[in-house]
DNA sequence: CCTCGTATAATTGTATACAATCATACGAGG
DNA sequence: CCTCGTATGATTGTATACAATTATACGAGG
């Protein structure tokens, strides 16, 4: 093993810095902060008991990501993500994850469908067992293996970043024991597609699957999730 | 006009920061340096006269773009961009810019048609003349405008996103007259399926759009970006 | 000769000091 | 009373100093 393979997330959590990004994600990302509300440097290391160093980093990520916008000399300020925005994100996922599972089905090793079936195999037992826990980190790992499957560093790279936008909701959804075996009766259908080099089918199902998620979100998720976030009544 | 519609670069260039982090993007997706090489802050920063602070900075967007990987304590490592990145970027943006497309038609409005139009019919003409950077500086445009119009704040992002990873190479490919004419040409059909409401339309046309920039960058544009970039071997 | 542990150097991580910029308050002038 | 300019404070931008971590070299021990 070459030392590109090792995996590294995007940031690491246990600097100073990541915990700081992660920490301001996770808190804007639940609607701790007003739309357009000003982040100060010193306040925030105050808070996390850092300097501001550190807080500029993440600051900068952040931006990157969408969720701040920093105007330069002036200040920076959250831009929050609104009902409208998750939806968005599902379509334009329900498109990626799409040509992901086409181009998996073209490059996925045997490992990698070998971890692919395990991984539907537990997920049967524990949607029987009612395991929520278990159910979403499979769920995580199903996705991540198709990610890894598709042989393409940017997708895979794109994929990611929405699917940590995203983490949040969708682990409430699956909370949902039915949706919970539902999705993964799903995973098992893209499953044999790629299996069977069926890449329109599983491009199909693929994208058929982010909808129902989406749906299925709509119905009882998204409102629980968003609660106590003004940005609710905007969208 | 509200504060919130103030457009800034998601990066400014005018701070130190900005301007290390567009050169070493510049530098990485020209191919000055290899992959997997090392970036080292003090080495960075010495070349351009700056301290460590904004190349840190810098270090931490770069590798949120994919384009730098840093490990923790360890390092900052080139990724590079490949010809296969470029193709998948493309195939990528055609299936974002279809759905681009398809918003716009829902959401554009009457300014921004009007200075669709005015894009199409000047381009007309630069093309006719051969004005070669006005009509690059047209279709970055052009393509602008569909972003802000699909009335999608994370669909905008991504595709801005994107746009700015091959704009090097668009431009070039953009460099041949008779696809210049051909892009403005699609352009035209695009707004006019917008102007009609026809979202399928648009979709379809945006998509074949991204097709075709694509098609003829390969037969074009690729190999003269890329000379010298030995990352070209490697696809 | 090989292996392992320690010392040393190089590099990144963080904190702090200082400079530059922006926002606000206040007062002079009209 | 209003307007504009200036002074002051607050905040960000950058540089530097120091701490922590990692990689390397070298020598002791087997």
């Amino acid at each position: 093993m070459s030392s590109y393979d090792v995996k590294q997330e995007v940031t690491d959590k246990y600097s100073l810095r990541g915990r700081v990004f992660h920490k301001l994600r996770d808190d804007i990302l639940n609607g701790k902060y007003e739309e357009h509300e000003e982040l100060k440097e010193v306040t925030i290391g105050e808070e996390l008991g850092v300097s501001r160093t550190p807080v500029r980093e993440a600051f900068r990520q952040l931006e990157l990501e969408g969720l701040i916008q920093i105007i330069p000399n002036k200040g920076a300020y959250v831009t929050g993500i609104t009902e409208k925005d998750v939806k968005d994100i599902y379509m334009i996922r329900s498109l990626l994850e799409g040509l992901c599972a086409r181009w998996a089905t073209e490059h996925i090793t045997k490992e990698q469908l070998e971890e692919m079936e395990e991984n539907v195999y537990l997920a049967k037992f524990h949607a029987s067992k009612g395991h929520m826990e278990q159910i979403a980190e499979l769920d995580n790992r199903f996705h991540e293996i198709l990610y890894e499957a598709c042989n393409s560093k940017m997708l895979e790279h794109q994929l990611r970043d929405f699917h940590a936008y995203v983490l949040r909701v969708r682990r409430k959804t699956l909370a949902n024991q039915v949706r919970g075996a539902a999705s993964n009766e799903e995973h098992e259908k893209i499953m044999e597609a790629i299996k069977a080099g069926d890449a329109d089918g599983a491009e199909k199902l693929a994208h058929l699957h982010m909808i129902n998620a989406y749906e299925n979100m709509g119905k009882t998720g998204l409102h629980e999730v968003y609660e106590n976030n003004r940005t609710i009544s905007e969208t």
